[in-house]
DNA sequence: CGGCATGTTTGCATTATGCAATACAAATCA
DNA sequence: TGATTTGTATTGCATAATGCAAACATGCCG
């Protein structure tokens, strides 16, 4: 392993506020991670995680060719073109030639596809609001100040090293 | 101790403000799954979550047998068999015979699997503190104790499985 | 038309995963 | 103590997710 020197180090190493945020943070990311793997286990069993976003995708950017399609889930074409033919077989999405192109081919959610993805996106937002819900109010409204700030500085483009896609063990990127 | 809800509403209400919120922690959530893939793959190409996952076990929980280790990574022993056996084709992992029971078989870090933990964790951390660098102090206040309730009013453990905290806190397993 | 770019498919290899069956070892029972 | 049951590890078999490279198909240009 290239002990390549990370490029991004603009704060102090060990400053033991900085470190509670990040182990803050940390925690929360975890119980996350945890409430979307339940949700969607509970609504369809057969589903992968993968699959999912897929579903997801297509749900809120509509149809799309295989290339956009696995660029959006970070994989490439051929990776994106089998869990096309698998959903495509379990009658969740449907292919359809492009009229106008014919080298494209459109994918879309069949009506089976819409209620899965409704169905698993409702449960984790009941998931999560119940979660909430269980919060003393006033750290309620605080935490989506914060979250917002949280997501707002995280919004820039990652420092350098942008370049690379990334190898992909980057599943469940819901 | 805030005074979590004794019985959480199954369905929450959809009312404006926790709508608010949970599209506050939903984008948040986003962010943290690409921050942690990120970290990964700057650190080790090879590596692929799953694997990070079950060095990270072996590094906070200290060396176990092959049932527990897949309990924890919430996979059967036989997926959890075959990961090991490939983390310690890698160098990464050590099989040690278990003296006292020879249906047991220990499973540890070697230094080099260490090695690798530490280097993606410290990564992943400073990626972390970077972004909340860039936020304004109060909401890193702010952040820390929200984040904290959120997480305490989710932690819902099926049972009390984890043991004291070995080393530097934050299990944060993936 | 001929080459280049864009898209889709296939072939091949590796990892992750679950289920079922097997092989041992330890514990329990009759 | 010998037979049965239970706990662990391991192997066989099958499917999904992934990447890379190559084979095709189609659209565009000069």
């Amino acid at each position: 392993m290239p002990e390549r020197a990370p490029a991004p180090r603009p704060d102090a190493p060990h400053d033991g506020e900085a470190d509670e945020v990040v182990t803050a943070v940390l925690t929360a990311s975890r119980l996350l991670v945890a409430v979307s793997a339940r949700s969607l286990a509970s609504v369809e069993e057969t589903l992968t995680l993968p699959q999912f976003r897929m579903l997801v995708v297509l749900s809120t950017r509509g149809p799309m060719n295989i290339s956009r399609l696995g660029t959006h889930l970070d994989v490439i074409p051929s990776t994106a073109m089998r869990m096309v033919e698998r959903l495509t077989g379990a009658g969740m999405l449907e292919r359809e030639l492009n009229p106008g192109n014919r080298r494209e081919i459109l994918i879309r959610l069949t009506a089976e596809g819409r209620r899965v993805v409704d169905a698993a996106t409702d449960r984790r937002r009941a998931e999560i609001a119940r979660i909430v819900g269980a919060m003393p109010p006033a750290h309620r409204t605080a935490l989506v100040e914060a979250l917002r700030a949280f997501s707002e500085a995280g919004d820039e483009p990652p420092v350098a090293e942008q370049a690379a896609p990334a190898r992909t063990g980057t599943d469940m990127r819901w």
